[in-house]
RNA sequence: GCCCGAGUGGCGGAAUGGCAGACGCAGUGGACUCAAAAUCCACCGGGGGCAACCCCGUGCGAGUUCGACUCUCGCCUCGGGCACCA
């Protein structure tokens, strides 16, 4: 072994932890007896139709990879788990179930590297992680298991596609997607490296294909207003946040410029105010009006320009930093505001998926407009003023703002302020019919089509006479055929499309010979439901039973990364407004109580394989024992911020379950009842109400903190009084389960700690019966003096009048205005 | 560029208007041991003083307050997310 430096050697996981005493803490023995005991007393299964007090606790179910769970979903399971054990002993009937997202194109992407059909490989992968799920203890009830692979669960996945079919939520549009000409094949934007196919190296082009789409830009409104309902949605304002900023409301007017012909482009814009520093138009090059109103001689620049923003591939399109370019169409508009006739371009800065696919330009206030303005020497009209500038000062860079702003240049608009403007120019537009008020988002409707194997076959057969017919429910699941050739090949068609016997079918309708939709579901609609299944995990008749989701839902509390702020998130409120709206389920949203976790970095740095820096929890939980990594994993930083892992700190935790392990072999053996010094009784309850306190908040780390000041004073006081070691014992059961369970039967109970009650304090004797004042001169501590409790302002002057520093720093001056923070501190201000 | 976080000892972090550094790690000294590990005790932001004590200190600069790590305004740095959304 060559003898490398101390902080290498010692951060080696594998080393040995501190050994244990003769009749000392196994975890190893502990963990597995209290995992066989738990399996076979049922102790963690719910009577999900007995319950008196249902508490939902939820956490992020995870897609099963090969490499197993890592320290991140340790992390997020562990808390999401002790706040489930801490309600359960608060007297909840906690439901806490576990599932697998296994379907998606990273199992499949896998699989395909592998060269292994994913049927074969998940099912190894789902068994892993069930392993490792139970070794880190969670309080899972497995009874309601589920994955999103099973044809049971997909079943009812393929039934709400229908119900949003038929409700007419979900319908089929052309759309772009990313083609390798090479592989002849379609790719997931995360397949598109720096425009080229990450497999081959070809560059990728845009193709249109027939796509499924639901509609939740529709619900646009109702997600953001929901959002703004505490009641209704406690959650956490990141996430909040984000969802807010995904949807992105903005209030502008939708204006007419006029063509010849009677024509116009409508255009959308957030600025009317501006509308008079209109001095040119751009339009998406895919926009239908371009054919029409490209003169003659531009003809064959456009179409060359249109040829080549199609080639591009639909990541690298919206890349901000690029370059303006663009074309003029030899067409003219007339701005409605000031009659000017303006020239109309073509660019692809301009997004036909957004507004109306058409803008106008205002160099003057708007930057991509400058600069196209600049590159192609458009004109540039300043039409907003800071008061007192000069109405024509040339416009360097294009101004933007609101607030300092009035109009100039504006007509009869001029002099007002600009936002004042803005409500003026909707009104003349709307009273003129040149254009309206209107609100846009910036969501677009949920494609949910992807051409791939692994997942659930979207149920539509389409019928040369009756077009897209819903497979019958009858009918479901369409199950997902085993094929050897699952992999993308250059055939160019889905997979599932070159097996003809399961292609082709009967149409429902007609009985004529129709065929397949090919396509598959997006994983985000596996989980967008399964929260609804857990409950109702044991039906196959029906998706959710009436009884189970009315006494369940919605989700009283979950946990889980912001990373899946707004996709499944989102999503997830949205088929929960859907289905409600439909008479499926009693609630509209979801999730009446969300928190997002933080993420765990390792040594400061963010944990990647090429660091070689990756957490593997198996390994710790070998050396350490299940309870000793959770406990770390919720001391190293607060749970809602995540924090960094470092191999030297377990040790901590570690030593305070020897301690507590310690205490309670004391206790046994000698127990002293009823010995307790009044400086323990206080901390004891002072203890009690900040875990209470702490764990409701989620703030573990300061939770544990305070059970170790608890466990220090008893060491020091020499306390083994069984009331309070009991109590320490709960308190710490939520992190460390098993062992809280072994030292709860060494205390001689025969039921499980889980089904104790968390402990209750005296208010009273949170506080000691003398305490300590801080004393300060003008702000600055100076002194300390005993006082009894709730001390009046009269008697803490008094008594820090007696105090010799205090007068030191008095110096003769009468106190002017003495300050008491009361059983705290007292300013005395001379 | 926009949005959201965060900047506190050697390190992870605590204190959201009232004793800055709880709790833990690492470190130093001591006890125990033939020795080591484990364990136990003490110390552990910087400077000054024999000492009682004193001064300085929470990214930077202003401000509010009897009192600011905490609130306000203006910066700087780091992390994360979104990004040509008109």
């Amino acid at each position: 072994m060559p003898t490398g430096d101390p902080v290498t050697h010692r951060s080696d996981p594998t080393a040995a932890p501190p050994g244990p005493a003769a009749d000392g803490y196994h975890p190893d023995q502990v963990e597995s007896k209290w995992q066989a005991l738990w399996a076979e007393r049922h102790t963690n299964e719910t009577d999900l139709d007995g319950s008196t007090r249902p508490f939902y606790n939820l956490m992020m179910f995870p897609y099963p990879s090969a490499e197993g769970l890592h320290v991140g979903n340790m992390f997020a399971f562990a808390g999401a788990d002790t706040y489930g054990r801490f309600k359960r002993l608060r007297g909840w009937n906690v439901f806490e179930p576990i599932g697998f997202d296994a379907f998606g194109i990273h199992s499949e992407n896998y699989a395909i590297k592998l060269g292994i059909n994913p049927a074969e490989l998940i099912p190894r992968n789902i068994e892993n992680f069930r392993r490792q799920l139970r070794r880190i203890g969670g309080m899972f009830d497995w009874r309601h298991e589920l994955s999103t692979t099973d044809p049971r669960y997909y079943k009812w996945t393929q039934w709400i596609f229908l119900q949003l079919f038929k409700a007419g939520k979900a319908y089929r549009k052309a759309a772009p997607v990313n083609w390798c000409p090479s592989c002849k094949t379609v790719l997931a934007n995360e397949q598109v490296i720096n425009g080229a196919c990450e497999r081959c190296g070809t560059p990728v082009e845009q193709r249109t294909l027939e796509q499924w789409f639901f509609r939740i830009s529709d619900y646009a409104q109702r997600l953001l207003d929901d959002l703004d309902d505490k009641g209704k949605m406690d959650w956490s304002d990141s996430t909040a946040t984000a969802q807010r900023n995904w949807i992105g409301r903005s209030e502008g007017a939708e204006i007419d410029f006029p063509l010849e012909h009677d024509r116009a482009i409508q255009v959308y814009t957030t600025r009317p105010d501006t509308v008079f520093g209109a001095t040119f138009m751009v339009l998406a090059p895919e926009h239908p009006l371009v054919p029409e109103i490209t003169a003659a001689a531009q003809r064959d620049a456009v179409e060359t320009y249109r040829r080549q923003v199609a080639s591009k591939d639909l990541v690298s399109r919206k890349v901000g930093d690029r370059e303006k370019t663009g074309v003029f169409t030899g067409a003219f508009a007339k701005n409605p505001a000031n009659g000017r006739m303006i020239p109309v371009w073509i660019a692809d800065y301009v997004l036909m998926e957004y507004g109306t696919g058409a803008i106008m330009a205002v160099p003057a206030h708007d930057e991509r407009d400058f600069e196209f303005a600049r590159k192609y020497g458009l004109r540039i009209v300043r039409v907003l003023a800071r008061p007192g500038q000069d109405p024509d000062a040339p416009v360097e860079q294009s101004e933007t703002g609101v607030e300092e702003f009035r109009l100039v240049n504006s007509g009869e608009f001029s002099g007002m302020p600009a936002a004042e403007g803005k409500t003026a120019i909707i009104r003349w537009l709307e009273e003129t019919e040149r254009g309206k008020g209107v609100v846009q988002y910036r969501i677009h409707d949920w494609c949910i089509s992807r051409q791939r194997y692994w997942g659930p076959p979207i149920p539509i057969i389409y019928c040369q006479g009756c077009g897209p017919v819903p497979v019958p429910e009858k009918d479901l699941p369409v199950v997902l055929p085993v094929i050897e050739d699952f992999r993308p090949d250059d055939s160019g068609v889905s997979p599932l499309a070159r097996h003809e016997e399961w292609y082709y079918v009967d149409c429902p309708a007609c009985g004529s010979r129709a065929r397949r939709e090919t396509d598959v579901s997006d994983t985000f609609l596996d989980s967008a439901w399964y929260y609804l299944r857990y409950p109702s995990t044991e039906f196959d008749d029906h998706p959710f039973d009436h009884a189970r989701t009315r006494k369940w839902l919605p989700v009283t509390s979950y946990i889980g990364g912001n990373e899946h702020a707004v996709l499944h998130l989102l999503y997830s409120r949205f088929i929960a407004m859907v289905l409600h709206e439909l008479g499926h389920i009693h609630f509209d949203e979801p999730f009446a109580k969300f928190r997002a976790h933080g993420i765990i970095v390792k040594d400061g740095a963010k944990m990647s394989k090429s660091r070689g820096n990756v957490v593997i929890p198996d390994e710790y939980i070998a050396r350490w024992g299940a309870d000793t990594f959770r406990t770390y994993l919720m001391f190293l930083g607060p749970f809602q911020d995540g924090g960094d892992f470092q191999d030297a700190g377990i040790s901590g935790p570690r030593r305070f379950l020897e301690k507590v392990w310690q205490l309670v072999g004391d206790c046994i053996r000698d127990d002293a009842s009823g010995e307790t010094t009044h400086k323990v009784l206080v901390k004891w309850n002072q203890t009690k109400k900040h875990v209470t306190h702490e764990l409701e908040d989620l703030k573990y780390n300061t939770a544990i903190s305070g059970l170790m000041g608890l466990l220090n004073l008893l060491r020091e006081e020499n306390c083994r009084e069984k009331h309070v070691v009991q109590e320490l014992v709960i308190m710490l059961a939520p992190f460390a389960p098993h062992f809280a369970e072994e030292c709860w039967e060494r205390l001689g109970h025969r039921t499980s700690v889980f089904d104790a009650h968390w402990p209750s304090w005296d208010e009273h004797l949170t506080v000691e019966h003398m305490v300590e004042l801080v004393v300060q001169v003008n702000g600055k501590t100076r002194s300390k003096v005993q006082v009894r409790r709730d001390a009046s302002e009269d008697e803490a002057v008094a008594a820090a009048l007696a105090d010799e520093t205090v007068r030191r720093f008095l110096d003769g001056k009468e106190v002017r205005k003495p300050i008491l923070v009361p059983n705290r501190l007292l300013n005395l201000v001379v």
